[in-house]
DNA sequence: AACAACGGTTCAAATAATGAACCGGACATA
DNA sequence: TATGTCCGGTTCATTATTTGAACCGTTGTT
């Protein structure tokens, strides 16, 4: 692995939970040597890409990447060509509603909407890694991908997270042809406990899958009716987001789809 | 430099206007061999920071630069918190207000926010980088640094955008100190012509400037009444945005503003 | 006083970056 | 159709950079 991966796997440990970071945790984070990091740090900091904080001397993002992101979204308008339909989504359902794409082999959440009738919800954080294994988002991802791409991004260690969570690849990667022959996936308690989630996959130009529109329901509020309601919500938010995006339905997921509305 | 530092240079010549480029086209402008463009791209690609579009190969921002931005502003919410005072701003001068920051030595465009009464108005572009010499926002962002890195940010060339610009950088750095003592600069034609501009300072924790808000108004409109108008809202808004950054005003300033307005 | 963890630095050894030349394809010109 | 140019991409011997164990000074704890 080149230079340059290694300092951009750097910026992949600044998370929400720990948005300052130092050396030698990034170091051990890492997996690299502390010499090694401190140089690349001091690189990406004449970039602007992270800054020094305090006289801790902790590590956090740096101004740079606001330019970037402004940049990519005036030329390629991903985010805020779907808050419509995700917010509407949530809307209707009156739960929680998150986008997500596939981002260097992970799934990187873009955006999300929070219903209004429910006090009690589940709740999201923007900019998270989510797991393939145990998310209905990254299932059905998976499920739409080539088999062998599919494996090689659930990788071998599943991290067992509830009770409820796969944790053999093969078991897992098998059940992964039925979601695509319903066209959504669907998941309760296997990423947090009493959370309920439907996840319906979305599409570029070339039909590949590169991403999910999903739902999380508290289990409790989780009926026949709700789910129902849900499934015909997602799939025309899924719609309107795949022609937003100037994406191509595979062929047949329009009817079937059209089967659940 | 290090390797690492090309390969971030690299994303710096994806602009507003040029947000794809080919291969050649990056090498050339970077000054790069065209090898080391492509493997530094490949990089970068795998890590999601650049992608190729369609048939023609061209590069262009990827997304993972969403996710770096979000946890910054999450952590660091500078354009949010900026934002209201603004578009406040804006609304009161009726004119075009903007907010950038300096970034890795360069002046980056943060945010803007447009007047409603006119029909004519400065345009902004988000994301772009400004120069020293030719605009207000840079004049007085050099004129809070200390002397020999506001030289040292200026650089040798001066480029010629109108005929009122600066030229030479002698002469340029002569004009800090007065600016400096006024507590604000101004400009007219010198980056566009007919486009007059009117900038104050912001400035960090430790009273280090790290930015400007400025308004650009069309030089027809501009006279006493509304350069006096314009400049008390300036000071309520840098003071506001100084505050919601945690910035402390350096000593002398605050009396300097508080008499402007 | 002893210890451990921190951020940061050093320098010989190991490794990765570099770039001139090259390839095949697309396109324009003649 | 022949010729030339520019494109994205690749190769590989040469070169220069990256690497990491050991180190430093400081800080906070026991």
């Amino acid at each position: 692995m080149g230079t340059v991966s290694k300092a951009l796997e750097l910026l992949d440990l600044f998370t929400q939970r720990q948005p300052q970071l130092g050396l030698s945790q990034i170091a051990r984070e890492a997996g690299l040597n502390k010499a090694t990091c401190h140089r690349l740090l001091q690189e990406m900091e004449g970039a602007g890409f992270v800054e020094q904080t305090g006289p801790a001397r902790e590590y956090r993002l740096g101004p740079a990447v606001l330019r970037l992101a402004a940049l990519r979204e005036a030329a390629v308008p991903t985010q805020a060509a779907a808050m419509p339909a995700l917010r509407s989504l949530a809307e209707v359902t009156g739960e929680t509603a998150h986008l997500s794409r596939l981002v260097a082999g992970r799934l990187q959440t873009i955006g999300f909407a929070y219903g209004t009738q429910h006090s009690m919800m589940v709740r999201m954080e923007d900019a998270d890694f989510l797991p393939f294994h145990a998310t209905a988002s990254g299932m059905v991802v998976l499920a739409f991908q080539p088999d062998s791409l599919a494996a090689q991004l659930l990788g071998a260690a599943l991290p067992q997270l509830t009770q409820s969570t796969a944790t053999d690849p093969a078991a897992f990667l098998s059940r992964l042809p039925a979601i695509r022959a319903r066209g959504h996936a669907e998941t309760e308690s296997t990423f947090e406990p009493e959370v309920h989630g439907l996840a319906l996959p979305l599409f570029d130009a070339n039909s590949a899958c590169l991403g999910s529109i999903a739902v999380a329901t508290p289990a409790a509020r989780m009926g026949p009716d709700q789910r129902q309601k849900t499934l015909a919500a997602l799939v025309k938010a899924a719609a309107e987001i795949t022609r937003a995006w100037g994406g191509q339905l595979p062929p047949g997921l329009e009817t079937l789809w059209r089967d659940v509305a």
